[in-house]
DNA sequence: GTATTTATCGTCACCTTGACAATAAGTCGG
DNA sequence: CCGACTTATTGTCAAGGTGACGATAAATAC
């Protein structure tokens, strides 16, 4: 915070989303068909500049409103870090600060706004470059999946892809589609439900699914975000995730 | 990454760093004296201005050069977050983006710039209120504790803050000083020497000090910074600080 | 009703950790 | 040089956590 001698610049400042979601067992994430240069027709992630007076995690949900046509945004959202403003985008040097979104499945609608449409996108395809993102998106996507990896070690985060009330099972799917592992179905049990303040018994049952029905979990207070402040309870000793 | 409809802001961006380091059993943190305006008299952290084709490391790393006087710098820098743009400076709207460096304590140059005179001292200092910080500095401090004392959990850079070569019981004075608690002697020596590539011994000892001489070791290969590669092994299962 | 599916509870061996005893190998003060 | 002291390092042991997996419970599917 010291003046300098050389010219300060300004820079054009963006904020960019990693919306992460569950869907059918596979980790999926938000992309938008970019439908104006540069990198016109190719998927990015959603994003747009950041407006004067504007906080970065305001204007980040802002942005992902307007280009997903949702109210209220569903799930946990996080700074995840800035890049550039170095050789990022063709027209200049501009800053991105990148967030992550963790959040259960929500419909998008496909015309969220004139200048993209957005969808839901099997990461797997990005990350065996089925798909290729726009910028360096695929770079701070890839950063995403290891934050979000290590935060279901150590936070209870995992329970913001699911929705208010689940069953262990469904938290289980959520683990093993970011983790992109098997994990055996007993152990998780016992460890989530014997994780203090993790999870909360709400007393009610699924019923119609198929198989013996599951009892519904929410988180425990504890662990559930308080107003204004960071995600305090951790998950102690952490959950890690099989490292081979 | 949409265009906008409203008017996309350009921003100043400075780089601010939270240089920490354990001096006589000690957290320190480097602070600057501002010698202008704003704040002017009041202790802040290292940064300025990112100027024009400079990537933030970069110019996190040349600011802190600058204000300490120092060369090459030690330890390890790594970004932290970004906070703003909104009223965190009384000139307008300034995002800032911080950095963390956990370095072996280095002598500063007083007068390292102009504009600023940087020195170490004790986060507790800080942290309980005997020292103030300009602007939103005094959040990003704490962020930046937190940040490293989980650092220090599940990855090897505790040994940041020591030389090239040290003791076992000089990397337990770092985890002691970050984390503010005691730790055994024997069981930290057992897990620290315990752990897979974490340490390696160098075959060298101390001598000249108090007590038995000790084994001097350095990180192992596997736990060093790969160039231009993030830190990559972690320490698994996770050292974890006591948690009461 | 029987097979199948999924949820949940238990068991057991192994590993890690916290608490702490014991020993090793120097310096320090005389 | 000696005993006192300091710090390093090796062990021991019990408690707790984890991975592998058996067994049972309670639904749906045929």
């Amino acid at each position: 915070m010291t003046e300098p001698h050389p010219l300060p610049a300004r820079f054009p400042v963006t904020v960019d989303v990693v919306a992460l979601t569950v869907r059918d067992g596979a980790l999926n994430v938000l992309l938008i068909t970019r439908l104006i240069d540069p990198f016109r027709g190719q998927l990015a992630l959603p994003g747009g500049f950041v407006l004067a007076g504007e906080e970065l995690l305001t204007a980040a949900g802002r942005e992902l409103a307007e280009e997903t046509g949702v109210g209220r945004l569903p799930g946990h959202l996080e700074q995840l870090g800035s890049y550039g403003p170095k050789g990022r985008d063709p027209r200049g040097d501009v800053l991105t600060v990148a967030h992550l979104l963790l959040a259960p499945d929500f419909p998008v609608l496909a015309a969220g706004s004139d200048a993209a449409h957005a969808a839901w996108y099997p990461v797997r395809q990005v990350m065996n470059g089925e798909v290729r993102l726009a910028f360096d998106h695929e770079r701070i996507l890839s950063d995403a999946l290891e934050r979000a990896k290590s935060k279901l070690e150590y936070s209870p985060l995992g329970a913001a892809f699911c929705g208010l009330e689940f069953t262990i099972a469904q938290l289980r799917a959520v683990y093993e589609a970011v983790w992109g592992t098997r994990l055996d179905p007993r152990n998780f049990h016992r460890k989530a439900t014997g994780t203090p303040d993790f999870l909360e018994d709400t007393g009610r049952m699924t019923a119609g699914d198929a198989g013996r029905p599951a009892a519904l979990y929410r988180l425990a207070e504890a662990a559930r975000p308080a107003a204004g402040q960071p995600a305090r309870a951790v998950l102690n000793p952490p959950l890690m995730r099989p490292r081979d």
